[in-house]
DNA sequence: GCTTGAGCTGGAGTGCGCTCCAGCCGCTAG
DNA sequence: CTAGCGGCTGGAGCGCACTCCAGCTCAAGC
């Protein structure tokens, strides 16, 4: 698979796939008789992986540590179900405080339309 | 309130302060003998709902304009309610998305787990 | 009356995570 | 055989949200 059939089955950039290789995410992938990568498409999985990582709050440096790990096969099994260990826990904070802002939201809509209300009738 | 008091009351530090007053975050405070700025104390409320708002993804360009909305009076009310009723909507979203990779984080933990056995007794 | 510390301004610098670019090569279709 | 497209590299640039800095003023405590 070329990098711009990648680009399109990920969403990503071709300019994104380059750089995530440059910094570690994705594996040098194989070359083509003209020096094109050819990617092998066991790369979607993980880049949906990768996806999901990014897009629930895992900073980049540590998906580079992640898939550092994952590169040197399975003597890091534990280090690496740690690191998901503690962005479980990561993320389960995050949903407890976008719950509390749910709340605080419906306050504030609340709030608003009684000063709403107010401002409509002023003489009520 | 001077600058310094805010900062430490806030946890914001003062150039992110004078920052916010400049994109128009904060409204202009009023200035003391030596032109220092001397704050309303009831902009800390105001700081924490902005705070709550930065930290559920309410971008920057959203909190000055929901800012301006708010210095404008209560003719912007339902506007403003609007914006907030907006947020919700997506922060329900966010914590959806969330919810769905806390599952996926359990796969993948149990996926190590059982990884990690078959590593440890290989001859099983 | 001098030092210290807080505050002032306008503007430059930072870190993250991409995104874009110049200048190049090589395959394929017309 | 040549135009066009996709790919290549190394490096510069960008948007966001701050953060830091130089060089200054001012008020208070010793």
């Amino acid at each position: 698979m070329k990098i711009g059939e990648l680009a399109r089955q990920t969403g990503l950039s071709v300019d994104t796939l380059r750089f995530y290789e440059r910094i570690g995410l994705i594996q040098r992938p194989a070359r083509d008789a003209g020096g094109r990568r050819d990617y092998d498409p066991a790369v979607l999985d993980w880049i949906a992986f990768l996806g999901r990582l990014a897009a629930t709050g895992m900073r980049q440096a540590d998906r580079v540590r992640y898939a550092a790990l994952r590169r040197q096969g399975d003597a890091t099994l534990a280090a690496r179900r740690a690191m998901i260990e503690a962005h479980r826990t990561t993320i389960a904070a995050r949903v407890a405080e976008l719950n509390a802002a749910l709340a605080l939201m419906d306050d504030k809509i609340e709030t608003y339309r009684r000063m709403e209300a107010e401002h409509d009738r002023p003489t009520s």
